[in-house]
DNA sequence: CCGCGATATACCGTGCTACGATATATCGAG
DNA sequence: CTCGATATATCGTAGCACGGTATATCGCGG
C-alpha cells in the first residue's frame, strides 16, 4: 500500500511523509533529471542548445496547422515572454526558425521551422522516443510509489 | 496504435516521427516543466532555492541510515563534484545542512540535514505529493501516447 | 613504509540564459 | 480617436553550473 492511499484512507491530506514517500520523490525527481541530462547531450551532439531543441520543439508539437506566436512559445516553455524573444533571436540566428509577421494582427510575429531544423528535429525526437520507450517502465514504477 | 507500437510492429528502429509523437514530446516536457514550476514557486514560498531544496530532497531521500557524501549528492543531483560542493556551501550557510568528516575516511564529507531543514522539506514534500497525485493520471496518459 | 595514482573536496574565474524593468507598436472597445 | 490591453522588443543584472586547477587523503605495490 503506497503512503499516498495511507493518507486518503485516513483522511490526512498532508501528515509527515513517510521515508518510503522521500525515497519516491526523489527517485521520481532523479529519473526527470536522467531524461534532461540525456536530452541535452542529444541536443548538443545535433549541433543544438538544449534550449533551441526544447523550442523547435514546442513549435513542431503544436497541433497541426496552428500559427504558433512568440507568446505561445513563451507559454509552452513556461517562460516570460521577454526569454522567448531572446530565445528565438538566437534561433533566428542559427536559421533554424523563421520570424513572419501576421497579416492579420502586426503586433504578432509568427514562427516556422526552417527546413533543417525539420531534418534535425527528426532525428533528435526519434532518438528521444527510443530513450523514453526504455525509461516508462521506470517512470510508471516511480508513479505507483508516490 | 501508437506510432512507437507501429515502429516496433514494422521494425523501423527510427523513422520520421508523426505529427503526434511531436505532439506527445511537447505535451511530456510541457508537463515536467509544469511540475517543476510549480516545485520551485513552493520552494521559494517555503524560503528555499528550488537547488536547495533538491538537495534536501536527495539527501533525506538517500535509503535510510546511508551516509551520504558531497559526491553522492552530486551523482542524485546530476551536476559536477564542485557544482556540489558550492551548492552545499550555500545550504550550510543558510543552517539547512550540516558538513560533519567522516571518521572513517578523511577525505569526505557527510551530509545530514538540520532540524528546520527536516521541518521544511516534511512540509513542502507533502504539497508536493499532492501536486503529483493530481500529475500522475496527466503523466500516464502522456507516456501512453509515447 | 614509502611513493604514486586514484579519489574526494575545495577554490576561482567565466559564460549562458532567464529574469525584471522598461519601451514601443498595434489592436479593439466605446 | 482615445485609452487600456496585448504583443513583441531592448537592456542591464544575477544566479548557478561549469572547466580548470589545487589540496588533502586513501590504498596499493614494491
Amino acid at each position: 500500500m503506497t503512503s499516498e492511499k495511507r493518507r486518503e484512507e485516513k483522511n490526512h491530506p498532508a501528515l509527515h511523509p513517510s521515508q518510503e514517500d522521500y525515497e519516491a520523490l526523489s527517485d521520481f525527481r532523479y529519473s526527470i533529471r536522467c531524461f534532461l541530462e540525456f536530452s541535452e547531450n542529444a541536443a548538443r551532439n545535433a549541433g543544438l542548445t538544449p534550449q533551441q531543441h526544447q523550442a523547435l520543439l514546442a513549435v513542431r508539437g503544436f497541433p497541426h496547422g496552428t500559427a504558433v506566436t512568440i507568446g505561445d512559445l513563451a507559454e509552452r516553455l513556461r517562460i516570460r515572454h521577454n526569454s522567448a524573444v531572446e530565445l528565438t533571436d538566437r534561433l533566428v540566428e542559427a536559421d533554424l526558425i523563421v520570424r513572419s509577421p501576421d497579416a492579420l494582427d502586426n503586433r504578432r510575429v509568427l514562427l516556422s521551422l526552417s527546413d533543417t531544423a525539420i531534418a534535425i528535429l527528426s532525428e533528435l525526437s526519434a532518438v528521444h522516443l527510443d530513450e523514453l520507450s526504455r525509461l516508462r517502465p521506470v517512470l510508471k514504477g516511480i508513479l505507483r510509489r508516490i
